[in-house]
DNA sequence: CGGGCTATTGACCATAGTCAACACAGGTGG
DNA sequence: CCACCTGTGTTGACTATGGTCAATAGCCCG
């Protein structure tokens, strides 16, 4: 039933590097299963042990963190190919929330078996650090759209970088891509209100450089968009896949 | 001259996971040097691809980034025991500047050798991991201050985290330790205006829960600031030491 | 048909930004 | 020795970006 990953249909993808032969076999005996979830399913909890990790393969999802006085921050947006559950995997506990917010299809790992994935593959170690500090790098910027940056521009920095990873995923057609979140979704992720994120996102609809309603963006051309949103238009860096 | 890594002061403190004697020879090893700045000196600029690596040993510093409208975004403050470096060991390239407040005292570590390291010792490329991960936590929780929390809030939860690292790595005497960025600095670590910050400043000051001026923080009890920062005052966890 | 959820819009308000002036300390040069 | 400059911190007055509240519309679903 569950996809081998000799036939990953992400792994074809431009986002990822490729694997060797080798590296495809390991990587399927240290998978455990498959899981599909609904819309809605939590899949880690802030504070939680879970005892499994994943890697979305299918659908997206949110990450998050809720505070005491029970205003959420979203940290960032899951998309197809990104690794869930490396805090939980390091450090025993995760420090943000994880859900699905279409229905998702998930690679499911062995918290259990990490420990000796990371000593006996020091090349797959290599690669979780790789993406520990590709995060820390995005979160970075996150800090600097919500800290340097107008709404407007942060806005349209959070587009611009969900439109280049369609991209580079291969979600883009004529322009337009899939974005199955909600308004109110995106207001967390930057710290704006609801209303005022409303009203952002039509300015840019009104200036033409990005259009985003029931759930389908599109973006005839990035880079007017990226010039306003301060970034660059690059595609982004090739990652391992896990 | 260089510090011996076996009369290494900060490994004493509470911050740190205490090494076996195998460790600490080995990590004397990999240690290539010592190095002394002056205030201001940039350690590594974003972009650039640095052929070492550092641990903070003395003294303190700032990590930032420049954003293409001139702004500044302050991503942390740097303490001893900080691993500085990161991004360039594992990405090739950093990807935010990291500069000296005052006069510091570094490890300095060979990127050559980073990839050797990491493959033949698992233990210590986990620890690498794991301080990626926790500062990926510490974003998180950065990027919730800058999105849910007001100014007062936000400053206060800053100086919290502060003081208690600084209470971790035993800097704290009756209430006080040094504490020596400029206003700005903190400012633009938070996202906001150099006035406001000022002005929030004074009203901490004002409300007893904490005063930071002449470079000096003080404060008489973590927990009523802690409450007014919606963030704990446990002490940060043990970390390991590079 | 009615209830719940999301998006949209207008009116009003408040937090935080901008501008400007001043205080104070340390350093430099006449 | 003092005048002057620069960098940092402080304060007040005014402004604006973005938040809050409220009403409405459209949609899906029971």
């Amino acid at each position: 039933m569950a996809t081998k990953c000799e036939n990953c249909p992400l792994r074809r993808r431009d986002l990822f590097v490729q694997f060797t032969e080798p590296e495809i076999r390991f990587m399927q005996k240290f998978k455990a299963g498959e899981l599909i979830v609904d819309p809605g399913t939590p899949l880690l909890m802030e504070g939680s042990n879970s005892p499994q990790l994943f890697t979305a393969l299918h659908g997206m999802g949110l990450r998050y963190k809720t505070l005491e006085n029970g205003s959420r921050q979203v940290i960032n947006f899951v998309f197809p190919g990104d690794f869930i559950g490396l805090q939980a995997g390091i450090m025993g506990e995760m420090q943000h929330s994880v859900e699905a917010t279409t229905r998702m299809t998930l690679c499911v790992f062995d918290r259990s078996e990490f420990w000796n994935f990371f000593r006996n593959h020091p090349d797959r170690a290599f690669d979780i650090t790789w993406m520990a500090a590709v995060e820390e790098h995005f979160l970075g910027e996150a800090l600097a759209s919500l800290g340097q940056r107008s709404a407007l521009e942060a806005v349209a920095w959070s587009l611009c970088r969900i439109f280049l990873r369609g991209q580079a995923l291969g979600m883009v057609d004529r322009g337009t891509m899939p974005l199955p979140f909600k308004q109110q979704d995106m207001a967390d992720a930057l710290g704006l209100s609801l209303v005022h994120t409303n009203k952002t996102l039509a300015k840019l609809r009104e200036r033409q450089l990005a259009s985003w309603s029931d759930g389908i963006l599109q973006v005839n051309d990035v880079e007017p968009l990226a010039e306003l949103a301060l970034c660059s238009s690059e595609p982004p860096v090739k990652r391992p896949i896990m």
